[in-house]
This record gives structure tokens, sequence and C-alpha cells, in this order.
RNA sequence: GCCGAUGUGAUGGAAUUGGCAGACGUGCUGGACUCAAAAUCCAGUGGUAGCGAUACCGUGCCGGUUCGACCCCGGCCAUCGGCACCA
């Protein structure tokens, strides 16, 4: 036997099946197809993080089981290259961010290549590539013209850290998800686009595909669908103040309003309030106040009455003050709300702080303590027509007199907010509509896509919250599409999910020049079949991508409602101290370093045998050497090789047995226990002694989607037909999965008192005729009476007995 | 506060449908091989008591259902992730 030369093993069989292109998917659109997607990495300067092969090599494993059992397999790689880091290693070090993505998307290849992921490199994409995002920015246009990208001046999340404009989701704890600086609210002029109008279809729809339960949840959270009720409510000025509300049962209890700092009315009634000093005041601190101080202040109410102005209830007529207060939000329903500080804790709290009327109008709870917000018990009163019904009925009543009267309508709204879609920065897809001074904004003619980037002397963002673009005259300066006349360019350039949005429809057709795909194309590979990739995109890319395949769908690129049959999810690696893996707490694990000490099969091997894989868990060096030594022992099996085209009788069952195993647990993404499988099923093999040709042989095949180096050599040197990955997925059968002989446990109360090794599907009596006259078993039930006895066949036996 | 998880030996984690708790790996202990070490191989390894067969205890805590509960139900505690003044 000649050494297990990891080294040059794995390096010998990825030079081989790149020359082959052993992995590439055909364009046979008659076969069975499978399309397995990971998401495509960030190439960033550090290299590939060794969390970065975990979902791979589970997609990978996946993805050789499904070639073996004849599927045409799709499982591409690209690169999501634009992004901040880039080009602020760009500004760093004074080379083009083009440069530094090229160096790094080479070095990040290398490193996958190394760990022999059975991707389909002909397909590989670049989003920064221009024949890229000419289809992004062609996207983007389609969405323009159907009015689903809008410029709006708005307050937007601004990074103070990144000088940079960020999307509602990617704000988290009120700091940047990326850099953890400080987001303030700042107003400026942004493109947006209208995912809002999506919100009812990206929540039915989650009811058509196979996510993991959490990621529907989280989506289904972050869109935040909520019904109720619009109501009217007429203030003594005349006007009407429209609030939205959730509980219209509770109108009778409605003892003030409160609006939102930045509601419009205010400035109209400016004249006619007498404190309107005090309110400017109050506006001015709100407005400076960052998201981040906003939430921090939560506990505290603060808010000052319109003092000049009163709304009048609808349903009882009675004149109730209105203030202004922050923990209103002009941005979800109306800006306005009714207050109800019986029945709700925050309306509770201000009225407590302000001195205000509390009036119960839902028996059940204690209002002298809290707000009683259960809709489930109460009953209605002190509410006229209402009085007596249940929460529910009220509910229903209310709303069909509101309606009837003209005071109100019922109404849906959603916590997801329109998607702002400009980034001040550089490196990005410019955005392709000019403005012109007679046209307004107009898009550019598809003809002139891509717009490339200009090459720029720096792509410092600027500190008054402008593009680096926008300081080049020769880019800004160019002539509309429409009337011919001066335009301006537009100088915002996509944020980095833009690209990420559609990536996986053009894997089906990447080389195409005329459309992004072939619609012949589209309508083979998709939909994805199997999607993995980390929860903490679950409303970011994930939801994005949604978004724009509906769109897509809508304008008939695509065929289908949704993007990905499945989504699954990996959990972290943490470093061996259990803490997340950084520089600063010098945990990191170098991928290239463990390949170098133990090869990528082993690592491969390990990532997955570390635990559950939807769980996080931590590295550890130690333990890695199991799986090494797993290897080993593969590998040393050679030795032990007998002739022999069967199983042979002492080895079938087990090898039934994990052949079902390992089968299944790949598909529900057990991958611990299928290598637990194998490594008992090695043991096994061990205390033989020896292994025929045909048992080695569907060894190999099922460890192949794991560790597929090793095996291919072994397959190669025992002298097999063929290659390895040509060959079919092993099979079982049931009828072998069980023992001829079976242990049954024998338990008297319910506590195991002895085993027994009966014949398989013996029937009731025989066995229990057998169990009683085990010794241990006849010995406790003497002088005892048997009340009742449980049989589970094949496995057990239950005696009670007193 | 709301939503979603999780809690099992020294340790990473197994346990299909309510049916042998601790598979598989690491570590540790003892042994073989070796001048020695590494590697490898063999045996043992939840706790307590006992020379021992064995007995009792044991899946975060308290209770319940059941012949039987890591699993189901009720009530707590702890940890993690997400959302959070969303009317």
């Amino acid at each position: 036997m000649n050494k297990y030369d990891f080294s040059s093993i794995e390096r010998k069989w990825q030079k081989y099946w790149d020359e082959n292109k052993t992995f590439s998917a055909t364009n046979d659109y008659t076969k069975p197809k499978f399309y397995a997607l990971v998401e495509f990495p960030y190439p960033s300067g550090q290299g590939l993080h060794i969390g970065h092969p975990r979902p791979y090599t589970a997609m990978d494993i996946v993805s050789r089981k499904r070639r073996m059992e004849g599927y045409n397999v799709l499982f591409p790689m690209g690169w999501d290259a634009f992004g901040l880091p880039t080009e602020n290693y760009a500004i760093k070090n004074k080379i083009h961010p083009a440069i530094v993505t090229e160096n790094n998307i080479k070095r990040f290849k290398e490193q996958l290549k190394a760990l022999g992921l059975s991707f389909d490199w002909d397909r590989e994409i670049d989003t920064t590539d221009p024949e890229y995002f000419k289809w992004t920015q062609w996207i983007f246009l389609q969405m323009f013209k159907k009015d689903l990208a809008y410029k709006k001046e708005m307050a937007v999340n601004w990074c103070t850290s990144c000088k940079v404009v960020l999307a509602n989701e990617e704000v988290v704890g009120g700091v940047c998800e990326r850099c953890g600086g400080e987001v303030v609210r700042k107003v400026k002029s942004q493109w947006m686009l209208k995912i809002t109008e999506y919100a009812q279809r990206l929540l039915d729809d989650l009811s058509e595909v196979d996510y993991l339960e959490k990621i529907k949840a989280t989506q289904t959270n972050w869109i935040g669908r909520s019904t109720g009720a619009e109501v009217d409510f007429i203030t003594t000025t005349g006007d009407v103040l429209k609030i939205y509300t959730t509980r219209p049962d509770t109108l009778f209890g409605a003892t003030y309003m409160v609006i939102s700092p930045e509601h419009p009315l205010i400035e109209k009634w400016a004249d006619k309030l007498s404190n309107i000093d005090e309110i400017r005041d109050y506006q001015e601190k709100a407005a400076h106040k960052s998201d981040f101080e906003r939430t921090e202040m939560a506990k505290e109410k603060t808010g000052v009455e319109l003092k000049g102005v009163k709304a009048v209830n609808p349903v009882n007529n009675m004149a109730i003050p209105i203030f202004i207060s922050d923990y209103v939000l002009m941005s979800y329903g109306t800006g306005a709300i009714m207050a109800v500080p019986a029945h709700d804790t925050r309306d509770y709290d201000f009225a407590k702080a302000f001195n205000l009327p509390i009036v119960e109008v839902v028996k059940g709870g204690n209002i002298e303590v809290e707000a009683f917000t259960d809709c489930e018990t109460g009953v209605m009163v002190n509410s006229g027509f209402l009085n007596g019904l249940s929460v529910e009925e009220a509910q229903e009543k209310i709303k069909k007199w509101l309606e009837e009267n003209n005071k109100g309508v019922r109404k849906v709204n959603y916590k997801l907010r329109d998607w702002v879609f400009s980034r001040q920065r550089y490196w990005g897809e410019p955005i392709p509509i000019v403005h012109c001074e007679k046209c307004g904004y107009v898009a550019l003619p598809e003809s002139e896509l891509p717009l490339k980037l200009p090459e720029v002397e720096s792509y410092m963002p600027t500190d008054n919250g402008e593009s680096p673009l926008s300081t080049l005259e020769s880019f800004i300066n160019t002539t509309c599409p429409a009337c011919g006349g001066p335009a301006k360019r537009e100088t915002d350039t996509m944020p980095q999910w833009a690209g990420s949005s559609w990536y996986y429809l053009r894997y089906c057709d990447p080389h195409n020049k005329e459309a992004l795909a072939s619609k012949e194309a589209l309508n083979y590979w998709m939909p994805v079949d199997w999607y993995n990739g980390g929860m903490e995109h679950t409303t970011l890319h994930l939801l994005y991508s949604r978004f724009w395949h509906k769109f897509l769908y809508d304008i008939d690129v695509t065929s289908q409602k949704e993007p990905y049959m499945k989504r699954t999810s990996h959990g972290m690696i943490l470093g061996e101290d259990g803490q997340k893996m950084s520089k600063s707490r010098g945990n990191v694990i170098n991928p290239d370093d463990v390949i170098k000490v133990y090869g990528a099969d082993t690592l491969r091997l390990y990532e997955m045998f570390i635990g559950d894989f939807e769980k996080t868990a931590p590295w550890s060096t130690s333990s890695i050497k199991g799986c090494k030594r797993f290897l080993d022992r593969v590998w040393a099996l050679q030795d032990c090789l007998i002739d022999g085209d069967d199983y042979r009788e002492e080895l079938r069952t087990n090898f039934h047995k994990a052949i079902k195993k390992v089968s299944e647990d790949i598909e529900s993404l057990k991958f611990n226990t299928a290598i637990a499988t194998m490594m008992a099923l090695v043991n096994d093999i061990y205390v033989v002694g020896t292994i025929n040709k045909k048992e080695y042989r569907d060894l190999l095949i099922m460890l192949n989607p794991f560790a597929p180096h090793i095996t291919e050599e072994l397959y190669e040197i025992v002298g097999y037909d063929g290659v390895l990955n040509q060959q079919s997925w092993v099979k079982y059968d049931e009828a072998f999965c069980v023992d001829d002989t079976v242990e049954i446990v024998i338990q008297i109360n319910g506590k195991v008192k002895d085993r027994i090794m009966v014949n398989k599907d013996l029937n009731q009596d025989e066995v229990l005729e057998v169990a009683k006259k085990a010794p241990k078993i006849a010995e406790a039930l003497d002088g005892k009476s048997i009340i009742k006895q449980i049989y589970v066949p094949n496995k057990l036996v239950n005696f009670v007995a007193r």
C-alpha cells in the first residue's frame, strides 16, 4: 500500500475534473434537471473564511449525489463583487477597485478549487462585469417604466461612518449592519423601489415554497401585515385627521389623539396654535434624534399638546385634545393615532405621564394597574351600540358602521417599507437615468447599456452626502434621450443587493448577449430546486430577490412565481473558544492551513461532521483528527481487499442499513449522522477483517460526495471500470435492512430487566412466551400477577405486574 | 414586550413514530508495539455504592398524561438569534 498522500491526490483529481469539465451542466433539456444553489460570496481581501466551506460542501454533497442519480445538475458559482470593503481598500491603497476585485476573485477561486467543490466553472459570473450589470441596469429600467422605481425626497438612514444611505433592512439594532457605525436620519432625494406593492404576494406565496419555518416566520414578521380601519376625525378647524387603528372596537375609549412631529397638518394650523414655539421646539428635537436615540429613549413618553385645536370622536362627538409625540411615526399608517389608554400600553404610559382620562371600554382587566390589551376574553362596555359584544364582534360591527356612515374604511397595513435603492458610492452599478430640466427623470435607452463606471481620480465618499461620481463633469453632463437638450446623469449607484437579486437567473444562460437569459434556458432550469444560505439574508437578499423575481414574472421574463423551491440555512462556525472568529480575538482558523495539514477531504468531512448543520458549532482542532483517522482507515482497507461481487452474509444488513441511512440523511441535511453511519460501517468491516470488491466499491460511492478525492483515487487504485463520479448512486433493499435475529428489550413495569435475541417477525404470543421464560424475568415475575403485557414488534416487551 | 430557537456525559453531538438514553467522534485511563516518542492497534469510560453479579440515580427546574416520556401537556428558569413606541 502506498501512502495516503492527500496533497498530490487532491491536486491530481482537481486537475482531472477541470480538464474533463466533469461537472459542467449540459444543455440537454431532455434530461431531468436539478438546480442547486449556494449564495455567491463577496470576494473580500481576507480570502476564504473557514465558515464558507460549510454550506458549499453541503450543497456539493447533494449535487454529487444527484449526478449519480442521473440528474443534469446545475451547481454554479460566481462573485457578488460590488461593495464597500473593496472600495475602501482601493482608496487606502490607491488601486482601482476593479483590480482589487480581480485579485480577490483569483484568490477565492483558487481556494474554492482546493476544496474540490463540483462547481460548473464555465458558468462563473461576476456582478461587476459590464456584461453582467448591463442586465441589472436593464431590470432597473423595466421597473422604472412600470413606476416601481421612483425618486423621492425623504428622511433616510444615513451611516455617518460609511457616509452612505442604508435600506431599512441594513440598519440592525439602530446601527449600520456592516460597520456598526451610528445611523442618523437625513433628508435626501433617493431612488426607491416599490417593494410594498408586492407585500401581499410576498406573503401569500410563502405557502407555495418549502422554506424552513423560521425563515417564513422572519419574512412574515418583517412584512408585518395588520388589519384594521382608517377612521376620520374631524377637527375644530374643519380638517379631516385620518388615523389608522387595528382596534376600531375601542373607539369609544379614545380620549385624545397623537400625531407625528412631522405631520403636515401642524404647519396648516400654525397660526391657530397658542403654543407654536413649544411645538416647533419639540419638532426640532425629534428631527435631530437618530433612530438609535429614538429607540433608546423609548421608555419615557414625551410630547406637546396642540393648544387651539381639538378633534371630534366620530362615535360619540366628544371633543378631545391632540398631542404631538415622537412615538408616532410618520412612516407608518397615517402618521396619526387615536389614543385609547385603557387598552394600549403606550397610550397608557402617555396618559399617565400627561394625566389624561383613561376610559375602560373592554371589561376583563384592571385598568387601574395597566392597560388591558387582550382581544380574546374581553366584553365591550361604555361603548354605546357595541356594549355587550365580544372584541371580535365589536370589530366587525364598528367597521360596518364606519363604512355605512362614511366615517372610515377597512384597511390593511404593512410594516414593510419601500426599498431605498441609491448609494453615494463609486463601486456599484450606475443608475441608468438622466435628469433633464424639461423632461424630468428619463431612462437611458436600452441600446446604451451597460452604462459603465467612468475612471475617476478619487473614489472617496464625500462629506456632503454626494456620490464620488458627482464631481466628474464629463460623466454628469449628457444629453436628454427624450428631447436632446442638456441633462445630468444620476450619480448615485445601486446598493450591493442589486446584482444578487437576479444572479440565479444568469447562471441558466450566462453568456447570452441578447437577453439576461434565454426563455428556453430559464424554462428548463428554473426554479432553483434547493437554495442554501445564511439566516442573515432572510429579510435582505432573500426578500429582495423574491421581489425582483415576481416583477420579472409579471413582465414575462420568467415563468415561475417564486425563484426558490426550497431554502435551508446553515449555522456559523465559531472559534475554538466558542466566540465568533475575529482577528482581534485571535481565534481565526484559516482553511488553507487546515488543507495543508489534513487535506481538503478531511476538512470537508469535518465541517459536515462538526454538528447539526443548522446550528452554530465551535471549531475543534483535536476533533478534526477523528475525520482524518477515518479516511486513513478507509485508505488502509485496500490491503484487506478480497474478490467478490455481492455483499457477504456478515455485512449484508450493515450495508443496506448504511446506504439507506446515508441516502436519507443527505436529503435532510443530517450530514453528521450520515458520516457517523459510515464510520460505524467501517468499524464493522474491520471486525470482519476483510472487504470484498463489491463492498469496497459501494463504500467508495457512498463516501464520494463527502470526500471526493480519496474515493476517486481508491476507485482507480482498485481498478474498477471508469471513474467513480460517473457511477450510479448505491441502492438498498428494505427487506435487508433488518437483521434476521433481533434483540428484544424486556421491561417489567417500564424498567429494562433483560434482553433476548429472537428471530425477526416472530408473532406476539411466541415472543411473550420466550420473554417470560428468560431467567431474570421469570425470577422477577415469580409471585406476581401480570396485569397487562405490551408488545412492540421487533423491539420491546413490557410486563405490568403487581 | 413580541416572534423563533435551544438546554442531554469531561467535550462536539446521537436517539426514526412515545419504546434499550449517550450512536459516531474527541478527550481521558489502562494495555500492546517501541530504546523512547509519535503514529497505529486492543480494552475501558454518565454518576453513586459494591470485589462482584447487581442496585439506585440520571436528558435545565416543578408538576401532569401514559404500561412506558429527552420526546406529549401545563407552569417556571436560563441561554442564543431576530424584531421592537408599527397604533
